[in-house]
DNA sequence: GGAGTCACG
DNA sequence: GACGTACGTGACTCCT
């Protein structure tokens, strides 16, 4: 039987199949669709390899210049380049051969075509049949003695037969054809006034351009002989041109072009991330491409203390566990434990319920956890989690310390912050290719939700130990990433020492004047009554405010109000700023509707929103932190969130006057002053606000002056304002459609001023010009400490989105830079008031301000030493500045 | 469950 | 010439 080796032309198929396959994208906006069509045409040929054990490679080309470009330099000059979508997906197809562990060869100084020809000969010459994947009618030339080619698109083989319909000659008169006929595409010269048609029969008459251009006084057409005569050297080096070397280097053996089993994990992660969802399925039903079946996980239940004892001291044998655990409430203060799960080896796990209501034997609450204490405190075992944070929490109420820990939600977050979500269902798809057990699944959902103690023991096993199982797997696969992808300091200075700093805020909580908050509601209802009245007699009938569409057809149909714009879906925009405008025109219900809707929110979001959050066991409000949702890296807060308390309204701020402390104590708020801009500054390297801010000035005075061209003492309010717009603007990726709108000015007045800036300061242009080429080359762009924040979408061939991802790929520097400097204070800050004795709590964190409750006795000491820590937890060009408040209360402080 | 709106940094 | 815009969040109400 003789051996078979398929050579796919790599660089061909690209080119062929950008043009002939539709557009594909990316979740991200990269373009993927010869990528796509890469990948089920190499799966279509790597199965068929498998079948026939045949020998199987990707040729490519490696480089722009080759030998061709010195025999002819303007060899390929009039190809158009390479359209700008196809281009990452070079790259992309070398990574997709790399999945599939299919050899992926190119050679310096060869075209893909060469090295074909080369393998081709070499091959047949031991023996084998050839097949080339291509369409490239430069190859035609190789065809016969046992090698074919094959139309990758068309599906159709190419032999001799073939070979004919195409030039009028077999396969070894191709290139005196070709040498005759030129190439517009390829620049090839050939004869003019000769083409295939005209080639073939000379060809067929004479033989060879040799012995045609030696009998050229034979050809009776006088345009067509005087052509030949005149072009006999363009012949010659066009033939040179066509003719493909089939002695280059061998730049790998034969022998290793053996397909390979893939490592399915890997390839389906690559599938995954390209968005082949389709693909996936055939990666397992391909015979040989199934990897022996996955070892069964085994989980149990552990129902005695002998069974306890026995995977305790299988886990003190261990460096790592994952540990888990169950409970009635995923909110940590109302949360009762039920069961507990462990493992110390992937594919085993265990679960330990305690509180189930099921009449079978459980463990005693206490037993367990006395027993479990000196595991989940020895220093030589780490305990993983995912979002660890939940388990410390709920641990803690039982009295029960755990460390050292680690956390595979956060370590995905360093990872691929800003990629994806890190929740475990998530996560086991997307690196394990495992679908697990969903919470709901379990529980159930709606009104016939159960609460996990009211699950069958045997059921939660197979979920609780699962979790435990998957977690312990999540972190053998992304651990290693940490190190490899640079990301081992932030998650270890930045992330890992916070979760039980976050911990401790969330189960401390604030306190909250339930009378104040129950007074307000009322006079906010009151008002609101009032107001509603005089809408409706404004309106000249009764309907509900707030209702925006009903409002709309109010104002607009009704009313018969200009119309300012429309939303997308096509109903009428009432919102703050179009309702400000109506107002500024003398309507009046306008205005007493935004009075209204001033009041609803304060009511709803925040009296009835927090009274109803008010703990009933602490009376105190405790929020919940995610440590890995935001693509800045800043933490998130609901349930409530107690990140977005009003301050900018008189009103507003009452609502703040409810956050109190402890009796005796005081309210004491810390922020970082011009954070962001600071760190613009910094960053950019500005020397004029550099000097502004080392001298503690007004920047935005500053700013003004220096943009208008005045003194100081001539800026007025109105040109700070401007210039405080522009500063803004400039940290969020300007635009000077987003400046017009922000200031109210045309937007050719905007687009002047952000010119006039940038002359200013080239190097805030510098600093953002550099961020987006980042973006453009890693798909990320990095904070000053190292943290990446991806940016999905930059490639995209829409502008719009393109550029909104351009000004997230200048914000996300500063925003997660200020993130990560506060996030190093929150740890450095309890350790510091430890060691001074001193009482006050950290409370709440607000971006760029935190909030502490301290015993009054200790007020002074206190604020220094955390303002110390603030200022002094970075050192930039410029100093970091911490404004500090005192009072009864948050709004006092602030 | 999406759209619209609005609270914060 | 059109596209459709400031960056990052979460909660509420309405309405399908």
């Amino acid at each position: 039987m003789t051996k078979k080796l398929v050579l796919i032309d790599g660089s061909g198929f690209i080119f062929r199949a950008y043009h002939a396959l539709p557009p594909l994208r990316r979740t991200d906006g990269t373009h993927v669709g010869a990528v796509y069509g890469f990948c089920t045409m190499l799966m279509k040929h790597i199965e068929q390899a498998q079948y026939d054990a045949s020998y199987l490679a990707v040729i490519f080309d490696a480089a722009r210049a080759t030998f061709r470009q010195d025999i002819y330099p303007d060899y390929k000059a009039h190809r158009p380049p390479v359209p700008e979508d196809l281009i990452p997906q070079f790259s992309i197809i070398r990574e997709a051969c790399e999945a599939f562990k299919v050899p992926a060869i190119e050679l310096e100084g060869f075209e893909a075509d060469d090295l074909i020809a080369s393998y081709a000969k070499a091959a047949t010459a031991q023996g084998f049949t050839v097949t080339i994947v291509s369409s490239d009618k430069d190859l035609m030339q190789l065809v016969g003695n046992g090698i074919i080619m094959l139309d990758p698109i068309k599906n159709k083989k190419i032999a001799e037969q073939e070979v004919f319909e195409k030039f009028g000659v077999f396969p070894d008169k191709v290139i005196e054809v070709q040498a005759l006929a030129g190439d517009s595409t390829d620049n090839i010269p050939g004869v003019p006034g000769i083409g295939i048609k005209t080639a073939a029969e000379l060809i067929n008459t004479f033989g060879s351009v040799e012995s045609l251009l030696e009998r050229v006084e034979e050809i009776k057409q006088p345009k067509r002989r005087l052509s030949l005569l005149e072009n006999a050297e363009n012949a010659r080096i066009s033939k040179k041109l066509v003719t493909l070397c089939d002695s280059t280097p061998l730049p790998a053996e034969i022998e290793i072009m053996i397909p390979q089993e893939p490592d399915t994990a890997q390839l389906k992660e690559f599938m995954r991330f390209q968005g082949f969802t389709s693909l996936i399925p055939r990666i397992n039903k391909q015979g040989t491409h199934e990897k022996p079946a996955a070892v069964k996980a085994t989980y149990e239940t552990i129902r005695t203390t002998n069974q306890l004892k026995v995977i305790i001291q299988e886990c003190l044998t261990k460096p790592y566990i994952a540990f888990d655990t169950e409970t009635t409430s995923l909110s940590i203060m109302d949360a009762k434990i039920v069961g507990l799960s462990l493992s110390h080896t992937t594919g085993q796990g265990y679960y330990i319920p305690l509180n189930h209501q099921e009449a079978t034997p459980q463990l005693d609450e206490k037993t367990a956890f006395d027993l479990l204490q000196p595991l989940l405190t020895d220093p030589a075992i780490l305990k993983v989690g995912q979002n660890i944070k939940y388990d410390l929490g709920v641990l803690h109420k039982y009295g029960v310390e755990i460390f050292p820990i680690t956390d595979t939600m956060l370590i995905s977050y360093v990872l691929d912050g800003g990629r994806h979500r890190h929740g475990m269902d998530e996560l086991a798809e997307r690196h394990l290719q495992h679908t697990t057990i969903k919470y709901n699944e379990v529980v159930g959902t709606g009104r016939n939700q159960k609460t996990f103690d009211m699950v069958d023991i045997g059921f939660a096993t197979s979920y609780a130990a699962e979790d435990a199982d998957i977690t312990l797997r999540l972190y053998e696969h992304l651990q290693p990433r940490l190190a490899a992808e640079k990301m081992m300091t932030v998650y270890e200075r930045i992330e890992r020492p916070l979760i039980p700093i976050i911990a401790d805020m969330e189960l401390v909580g604030v306190r909250a004047d339930q009378q104040l908050l129950f007074r307000l509601g009322q006079e906010f209802s009151d008002e609101m009554q009032h107001l509603e009245r005089r809408i409706y007699e404004l309106a000249g009938r009764a309907f509900n405010v707030g209702s925006p569409k009903q409002l709309g057809e109010i104002l607009f149909d009704e009313l018969k109000l200009p119309v300012p714009k429309k939303t997308k879906t096509g109903s009428y925009i009432t919102d703050a700023d179009v309702l400000e405008k109506l107002a500024e025109n003398g309507h009046e219900l306008p205005r007493v509707v935004m009075e209204w809707r001033e009041l609803a929110k304060l009511k709803s979001t925040y009296v009835d929103g927090l009274l109803n959050s008010i703990n009933k066991r602490t009376q105190r409000i405790h929020t919940s932190y995610s440590m890995a949702l935001t693509s800045t890296g800043r933490l998130s807060s609901s349930e409530p969130n107690l990140q977005n308390i009003p301050i900018r309204t008189a009103r507003g701020r009452q609502i703040r006057q409810a956050f109190i402390p402890q009796d005796g104590w005081k309210m004491l708020s810390l922020d970082y002053s011009q954070i962001e801009l600071r760190l613009l500054c910094h960053m950019a390297e500005v020397p004029q606000l550099t000097q502004a801010f080392c001298q503690g000035q007004d920047i935005h005075m500053t700013t003004a002056a220096e943009m208008f061209g005045l003194p100081m003492d001539q800026i007025t309010a109105e040109l700070r304002r401007k210039a405080k717009a522009i500063n803004f603007g400039i940290i969020y990726g300007i635009s000077a459609f987003g400046l017009a709108q922000q200031l109210d000015i045309p937007q050719s007045e905007a687009a002047r001023y952000i010119t006039h800036y940038f002359d200013k300061y080239p190097g805030i242009q510098a600093y953002m010009e550099y961020q987006k080429e980042f973006a453009r080359q890693h798909g990320y762009v990095k904070t000053l400490f190292g943290r990446k924040c991806y940016i999905l979408g930059i490639q995209d061939k829409n502008g719009a989105v393109r550029q909104a991802a351009e000004r997230q790929a200048i914000n996300a520097p500063l925003q997660g830079t200020n993130a990560d400097i506060i996030k190093m204070a929150m740890h450095r800050i309890p350790q510091v008031l430890k060691d001074h004795n001193l009482q006050g709590r950290m409370l709440l964190q607000v971006h760029d301000e935190l909030i502490f409750e301290v015993p009054e006795s200790q007020v002074e000491e206190t604020a220094n030493r955390i303002k110390t820590v603030m200022e002094n937890i970075a050192y930039l060009r410029v100093p970091l500045v911490v404004g500090v408040g005192v009072g009864n209360n948050w709004d006092e402080a602030h």
